[in-house]
RNA sequence: ACCGAUGUGGCGGAAUUGGUAGACGCGCUGGAUUCAAAAUCCAGUUUCUUCGGAAGUGGGGGUUCGAUUCCCCCCAUCGGUACCA
């Protein structure tokens, strides 16, 4: 009998449903393990074959830890709210919870097909009013909280405005906005509009001022993505920043911890380094600059206050709330041009321009705080609004953007630092003595930094500060797809609701376009807005909302009485292993971490981190083909060409139309071209180009005829390969159902953990999994040999058991480090021995089965199960390797000369060092390297190899 | 522009703390089997070579008896850059 992978796969998963195999209780007999995948948004065009490499890992891991004594828990469920839904919703009028259903359908049936150990019982969807009800409730908790500073933890609203009457400001040390501040008595006189406006600058869900793209043509905000160049990526119209009232999430209160908590965490440095570069504490000092013919100051934050002297203009960003006010009449128009430019782009474009410099003069003058010097203000591109304070010191002579901007805008370049004893230092080294610097001069520039801040706090000028690049985190949409807010206004106060009023269900709506205020679609449902009890909110919250907290949910995910039980939550605690791609590095994962030490604060959690251990996998890439269409039609036809010719011609009159990948020939190589066939397959597909012209340097194929040029039979039109996304829009998506169809769920996992490392991006390719097939049919005929199980109570011999207890040693080792790619080469070479062994004995492969069961689930539940077994694979133990059986008699060193291998020396195992050495100068394959030479020394390194040295 | 990662045969990749570069596969070449094909099995497969060897892990330098591994500089590709998910 063959290994029948469509009949064993549909026989397991009968039995699995049947014993619950995959059920997961709280066992408190048993230690805990929480295994889990980032769960993805289900999209219209399914999973493809990257998508399931992160789950495969966690599936193997999880049942690794399941077979040696943990109880598991590993869940899936699906972020469902999300953009694409809604402009689907726009374009067809399906209602996006009704696309998504259908979506999160076939996603199940295609995760099912793979064989995941997953309790769907536990399953979460964050559109589902179940699940999102909590996702309220945890926003109302944010927004009834303020950081106290002092204490470093979250605490109510309530308990600040008894301070507030009772002391005012001052009686509180708490994260906020406004500077701003009042006494108890004029808190007390407040309007309770008043009061709610002081409030919102200190709860952690609060309201103000941000900057969107709007595009008036679209009538709509558009996300980041869907800007290119100042301009909508659909219909190409102009976009604009437009600021509107929004909701933001004080996440900057918890910079430090969220700083501190990467300490403790089992995440790779890389990994850790993005997340507190993210963060960007610099300390520094923060200085004001009083305006020459205006009462306001300038403040600004500098990490190099030594420099101050070296201050000859001042920056603004082009948004900074001063820039309209100060500008003199002449350069108005100048700035009005200037501002309007800069709002087209987006931060990254601003900052990708750093070699060419713009900037406008305001007209405007600042007065040194040291010298009382006039200083021009400008405005420009490279000084961002929500870094730090949108306005910065321009020091021309020590940073690199502030020198360029003077020589362009020829502004007066002060040296202030000698760096002559330091010739390698290079500028914004801090290096070097002051000189033109008043107080500081002869200073070392360390020194000056302090003095410096001293003099700033002594003067009133300015203070040490800390800054975070972390900016606080937008929480507002303006879209339906998403969590309602659980918020109403009355009076101008916003208000919210009470719990027993959740979940506010977002209305059923048919229509889904946004209303010509740029407000959400939910804004013209009016008899659900307005309401006795005030105004609702019509913006929905960002994807991140529901997903900042998921992993809580899994614990308990049926509970309607909190968002888990105090029982749960105390069990499972943290995750212990997460797996997801590195788009997620910073977002997600800065978010969900902020959440939870939110809900430690508030006493819901009892831990502070939510993911201990962390593993980024790579994309699995697909390969895109490209053909070359022409510029210029040829007689009214259009053209297409080998490469060769285009890039002979020129590669600018020609544009790359990417082609479906299963036309092309030898595709993914240099080589890759489309013959005949292909060409009428690609016509097919795209009949619009059937009267085209197809030519190659063997000929042209046109109408059907293939014109040789010679005697060539055959088109070999080159395309262009290159390696990249896989994605519907380049047409090389591959989809893991053909291959599971075809090849098997074992095979196809095993294929997938072959390719390579977990955390590094490859390229998929059909082709090589050939060879995971042969192995596991070689696999299968080790119990199997034409129909008969030749299994049998053999005693095994010494060769079987060092190659069983080899692989499972390094299985255990590998699985402990993740390297799963080698747990597979493993495997490959277990099975040729066994092969070459001609194994029969049971207690050998009885340990094989065991051993692959979290790789090749079906496979292994088939055979434990014809070798005799009733219950599960997946609940026995983990093989355990045993030393005795690995002991080698002898070791092969390799004899280098200057570190060059040059013959090998086979030694009695624990053989001395210097007996070692005295047998390896007896070689005489050695002479003819040694001849003529001066022996410098022998280096003996023990179980490794010996090295000769000669000059 | 900034932050992070990656770069080894034709391809995916392997190589404990610095110690035999190319494990395990794909592909390719030759052979066995077959009427033939598929499948299977066996052998070979970094490049160059005067067949003695020599070179070789993106490029250039350095440390070392010895570097894919450690350090410095550079190049290329990928991910992220706060409203794609």
């Amino acid at each position: 009998m063959d290994f029948n992978h469509k009949q064993v796969e549909q026989w397991c998963k009968s039995f699995w449903a049947e014993h619950q195999t995959y059920k997961v209780t709280l066992d408190t007999d048993k230690p805990k393990y929480y295994v889990l995948d980032m769960f993805p948004y289900p999209s219209g065009a399914g999973l493809h074959v990257g998508h399931p490499l992160g789950y495969i890992a966690s599936d193997i891991y999880a049942r690794y830890k399941r077979q040696t004594g943990f109880n598991v828990l590993h869940p899936m469920g699906y972020d469902a709210f999300g953009l694409p839904a809604e402009q689907y919703a726009i374009q067809t009028g399906v209602h996006p919870a009704d696309s998504t259903d259908k979506n999160i359908k076939m996603y199940r049936a295609q995760l099912d097909n793979i064989g995941f150990n997953y309790d769907w019982d536990r399953q979460v969807k964050t559109s589902d009013p179940k699940y999102y009800k909590w996702t309220q409730w945890i926003f109302i908790k944010l927004f009834e909280h303020y950081y106290d500073i002092a204490d470093k933890k979250a605490k109510p609203v309530s308990e600040l405005i008894t301070l507030f009457e009772q002391g005012g400001s001052e009686a509180v040390k708490a994260a906020h906005a406004n500077e701003e501040a009042f006494s108890a008595e004029a808190w007390n006189a407040m309007t309770a509009h008043e009061q709610d406006a002081v409030l919102m600058n200190y709860r952690l869900a609060f309201r103000k001022v941000a900057y969107v793209n709007w595009c008036e043509a679209l009538g709509t905000v558009l996300a980041n993505d869907e800007v290119k160049d100042g301009f909508s990526e659909r219909g190409g119209h102009p976009v604009e920043k437009r600021p509107m009232m929004q909701w933001a999430l004080r996440i900057t209160a918890y910079a430090e911890r969220l700083l501190d908590g990467l300490n403790k965490l089992d995440w790779s440095e890389s990994m850790k380094t993005m997340q507190r570069n993210w963060i960007g504490k610099s300390t520094g000092a923060q200085v004001f600059f009083q305006l020459a013919d205006f009462e306001e100051k300038i403040e600004v934050f500098t990490t190099r206050p030594d420099t101050i002297f070296g201050v000859s203009f001042m920056v603004l960003a082009p948004e900074h709330d001063l820039v309209e006010k100060i500008s003199t009449i002449e350069q108005k128009e100048a700035i009005d041009k200037y501002v309007l430019a800069a709002g087209k782009k987006s931060e990254i474009e601003r900052m990708a321009e750093g070699k060419t410099v713009s900037g406008c003069f305001t007209g405007a003058h600042a007065i040194h705080p040291f010298t009382q010097k006039r200083i021009p203000i400008y405005i420009s591109d490279y000084v961002l609004k929500d870094y730090g304070t949108g306005a910065i010191m321009a020091v021309p002579c020590d940073d690199a953007r502030d020198k360029r901007f003077a020589e362009k805008f020829d502004l007066e370049i002060v040296n202030i630092i000698d760096k002559s004893a330091f010739p390698d230092a290079g500028i914004g080294d801090k290096v070097g003595v002051m000189i033109n610097s008043d107080f500081l001069n002869g200073m070392k520039v360390k020194d000056a930094i302090k003095e410096t801040a001293k003099q700033l706090y002594e003067r009133g000028i300015g203070k040490r500060y800390t800054n975070y690049r972390l900016r606080d985190a937008n929480f507002s949409r303006q879209r339906y797809w998403g969590e309602p807010f659980p918020i109403k206004t009355k009076d101008g106060v916003a208000v919210a609701e009470s719990q027993d009023k959740l979940p506010v269900e977002l209305p059923i709506l048919d229509d889904f376009k946004p209303t010509a205020e740029g407000k959400s679609p939910l804004a013209k449902v009016t008899d659900w807005v307005n309401t006795d009890a005030g105004i609702r909110e019509t913006d929905t919250m960002p994807g991140y909302a529901g997903s900042s907290w998921y992993f809580f949910r899994y614990m308990d995910a049926l509970n309607d009485k909190a968002f888990a039980s105090k029982e749960a939550l105390n069990y499972w605690k943290e995750v212990d292993l997460y797996i997801g791609g590195t788009e997620h590095a910073v977002g997600h994962l800065m978010y969900s971490r902020f959440w939870t030490k939110f809900l430690y604060d508030i006493g819901e959690v009892q831990i502070e981190e939510p993911f201990k251990k962390l593993i980024n996998q790579g994309m699995i890439q697909g390969v895109i083909e490209y053909i070359y269409l022409a510029k210029e039609k040829v007689n009214g036809k259009s053209k297409f060409v080998c490469s060769l010719i285009a890039e002979s011609q020129g590669l600018e009159n020609f544009s790359k139309l990417p082609i479906h990948v299963d036309f092309v020939e030898d595709y993914g190589s240099k080589d890759s071209y489309i013959n005949r066939a292909g060409i009428e397959a690609f016509i097919q597909w795209r009949p619009e180009y059937k009267d085209a012209i197809y030519e190659c340097g063997l000929g042209a194929y046109e109408m059907g005829t293939f014109k040789a040029k010679g005697n060539a039979k055959d088109s070999k039109l080159m395309t262009e390969s290159e390696v990249g996304k896989m994605s519907k829009r380049y047409f090389n998506v591959v989809n893991p159902d053909t291959i599971v169809e075809r090849y098997g769920a074992d095979c196809f996992r095993m294929y997938e953990m072959f390719l390579g490392p977990i955390e590094q991006s490859k390229p998929w390719d059909t082709q090589g999994i050939e060879g995971v097939a042969k192995f596991i049919k070689r696999l299968w005929s080790l119990f199997y040999t034409d129909g008969d199980w030749r299994v049998n109570d053999v005693e095994p011999n010494k060769e079987e058991l060092k190659a069983l207890h080899s692989a499972i040693k390094k299985i255990h080792k590998d699985l402990n480090v993740f390297s799963f790619n080698t747990c597979i080469s493993q495997f490959m070479m277990l099975v040729n021995e066994l092969k070459k062994q001609q194994t029969t004995s049971k207690i050998i492969l009885q340990d094989v089965v065991r051993l692959i069961a979290p790789f090749a689930p079906f496979l292994a539940e088939e055979l434990w199960n014809k070798l005799g077994h009733k219950t599960s694979v997946h609940h026995s133990d983990y093989p355990e390797f045993e030393e005795s059986y690995l002991v080698e008699d002898t070791v092969t060193y390799p004899i280098c000369v200057n570190g060059k291998k040059r013959t090998l020396l086979d030694v009695p195992n624990g053989t001395a060092k210097d007996e070692i050495e005295q047998m390896a100068k007896a070689l005489p394959d050695l002479d003819r390297w040694l001849e003529g030479k001066q022996l410098v020394k022998i280096i003996v390194v023990p179980n490794k190899m010996v090295n000769f040295v000669v000059k």
